[in-house]
DNA sequence: CGTACCTTTGATAGAGTTCAAGAACGGTGG
DNA sequence: CCACCGTTCTTGAACTCTATCAAAGGTACG
């Protein structure tokens, strides 16, 4: 069993500190983190740039119940958000790699949802709640706040509608888009997570991970070796989920344009 | 099977209409509708009338693939949701009453994701993209945002960790709460959606719904006859759910006091 | 009043979970 | 460098939950 203490309504403890202005303009992530139409002007990104902040692997960005004092943008690493039901259970809700805003579980009630942990040495920007005033901002985090809409709606549809194997294999196409979006290679890469986690996070014991991996693996649409996998035919990968047509065209309209 | 056709980028047939401009000052789910803080100015509620729709029971708001136009605020009556996947299978995303803002999903792509229905006859207030650059409104709807994403969430939670018993019981939990923030009776109540809807919804054949309320039915917990439900035992109801203690407390304080 | 749709309930089958044990990997210390 | 340990991954077998198939009431509505 998973052993996230529930510690409600306590401030979080600074884990590791780097504070300090800084800039968005030199970030590494800008492209990614920011609308074209903002990372133009250098004076409206120095307005999100506030504070940054290292955290350490296994480390926790913010805890389930505290109060929502800031949204972050992650610049570096990798981290993954939990959000518990009453008798202990509870479920991976997302990974959030560089470019991502987090933190959006806390705008609803005023306090966190969710408990984010670092699954890799990782550096965020704080935006703190006040800056969420400003104009330019407000517009910034409501994109990151539709496509998070958007995101959590597929999420729905996966977890209500698709099996196991086509679960596995949406979440690969996804993850696979996203790595290339950062600049990775998208048909070799490491999976940071556990199969614990992926499961947790489509609703599939870890063992059906393993299984559906296999399958695949047996398929020729992949090779795993352990964390490491790659996708060997991703066009037939993308055929096994039910993804939309359309909806995928429009996913990939986010990204720069296919290869 | 469910026979929704999927007509992409087609612009709605505009299906009953009382356009003009209209107050949302005389609005009976101004409450409901909008945050105290602006439901005491008038001449920003003014900014968001701009004109009503009526929808008759099974016509359409709008099409999945049609353009983005505008969100609409349900005044009266009933929707339901619905977002497909490739192969045909679809799956109902939401059901919308009074109060709600409805058109999110096409927000992130500037394409609709989703197909609305109304399963009752219904009355918006349409508020055009245009309108979404005004302070006040996005402020609204911004909130209208973050709940959405909360929404989600949970149903990711529940899609994912909950049994079918218990889903039905978090349907039921929820449903109730819904109804009693616009003035209906909470324990005692016509569920206008279908059994295949409610499945659908839940990630459950219609049939699992119907044992699974007849279970919780033999439980004592609640009473059936068809499309109408009493909840005889709202404590032990929520016991069987596994929704957080936290959680709930925080989804009440977005309602009036509880009773 | 009959037809079509929705709901309920039963029987069977299948997908995924759980339990269990072994294998592979990564880190640590001798 | 190697052996050891804990953790994570993999695979098998039995079981559970839910879906599917099927048929019989109910209800609504023309």
């Amino acid at each position: 069993m998973l052993s996230v203490a529930v510690v409600p309504y306590l401030p979080y403890r600074p884990t590791s500190v780097a504070h300090g202005r800084v800039s968005c303009s030199t970030c590494s992530v800008r492209r990614a983190c920011l609308p074209h139409s903002l990372a133009e002007s250098p004076d409206v990104l120095d307005k999100l740039a506030y504070a940054r902040k290292r955290v350490k692997v296994d480390d926790v960005l913010y805890r389930m119940g505290s109060p929502f004092e800031s949204l972050y943008a992650v610049r570096t690493g990798f981290f993954e958000s939990r959000t518990a039901v009453a008798d202990g259970r509870e479920q991976v809700t997302g990974f959030h790699m560089p470019g991502d805003i987090v933190g959006m579980d806390g705008l609803a009630n005023g306090v966190h949802a969710a408990v984010v942990i670092a699954i890799a040495e990782a550096e965020v920007c704080v935006i703190p709640r006040a800056r969420l005033e400003d104009q330019d901002v407000q517009r910034h985090v409501h994109g990151a706040m539709t496509r998070e809409i958007g995101r959590a709606h597929d999420m729905m549809l996966a977890l209500g509608t698709l099996r196991a194997e086509e679960r596995l294999a949406a979440f690969l196409v996804g993850f696979s888009q996203r790595m290339r979006s950062l600049g990775y290679a998208r048909d070799d890469f490491n999976v940071r997570m556990s199969r614990l986690a992926i499961g947790s996070y489509l609703g599939l014991s870890l063992e059906t991970v393993c299984r559906m991996l296999g399958r695949l693996r047996d398929a020729g649409l992949i090779t795993v070796k352990q964390k490491r996998i790659c996708i060997v035919d991703l066009p037939r990968l993308r055929s096994v989920c039910g993804i939309t047509e359309a909806r995928r065209k429009a996913d990939l309209s986010l990204r720069t344009r296919e290869a």
